[in-house]
DNA sequence: TTGTCTGCAAAATATTTGCAGGGAA
DNA sequence: TTCCCTGCAAATATTTTGCAGACAA
């Protein structure tokens, strides 16, 4: 890790990844530090969360639409909604095999790998199941 | 599937995918079909990728820095050299059961996963090789 | 004839960078 | 004092969209 100092604006950065438990945009993370310091700028908030997913204080989590942080700093898998774009922690088990069969399989020296599940939230399957009924109603007054 | 029409640039656009075994960008399939019919635009080309990969003639692959496209059709997973960005398939078999241990986990109605693996290809591989002989040699040369 | 598709240009996003001054160590 | 870090603004990079005309069916 190189040397690093220890500002104001990058204790307020991981600060606001660590306080939230769903997986906030870069985009998120400004708002929330410019809530507390109004002079911070955007190009500070995007340094300071690669810097500190670079020294592993946080994670970095790419999924369709853009880059999301994660407070969490241990090896686990994402599930996004393909409705509303949610992400939420899969805690499986990371899968050292995997990495060994795909470096044997391509050649590559693999280091890591990321699983990441698509799918429909709880809240999503709700709101479609009602429109879905909503749907049936108007099917059946016409 | 919706009513699709059979263009001449939409021809051109999923020629171009299947005719490389890489991994190429938008922009590369643009660059691509553009040396064929100079008058293409970019905007159809993009607008042409993601309709043959909604209809299942392509299969689009998200990689850090942006997104991929690939010939292949069927499920497989892919590995991604950190040093250069090169994209290449690993022949996996689909996990089946990840997805049902990923909902159970998450309560997210699960419909799939992608794996990516992370690592170094094998030219780069060589190359950090020879470049750590040649900072040998300058070492013991000064 | 109908309605999808296209090219163009502008717009929208998302992220990065140059630079001069500021501040942590 | 050193030099990493910051804010600002401009630059990039990438993808999308409005629109009028073109063309496949």
């Amino acid at each position: 890790m190189q040397q690093r100092r220890n500002t104001h604006q990058r204790q307020l950065v991981l600060e606001a990844v660590q306080g939230r438990c769903d997986h906030p945009t870069a985009d998120d993370i400004y708002l929330e530090v410019r809530a507390r310091d109004q002079r911070i700028s955007r190009a500070t908030v995007y340094r300071n969360l690669h810097l500190l997913a670079e020294d592993g204080q946080i994670t970095s989590v790419r999924v369709p639409g853009g880059e999301r942080f994660d407070r969490r700093r241990d090896d686990h898998t994402h599930v996004v909604c393909r409705v509303c774009g949610a992400v939420a922690d899969a805690p499986l088990p990371y899968l050292d095999e995997l990495d060994e069969d795909a470096a044997r399989a391509t050649g590559y020296e693999v280091t890591s790998h990321e699983i990441l599940f698509e799918g429909i939230c709880p809240t999503c399957q709700k709101s479609l199941r009602d429109q879905a009924s909503d749907e049936g109603h108007e099917a059946r007054g016409a």
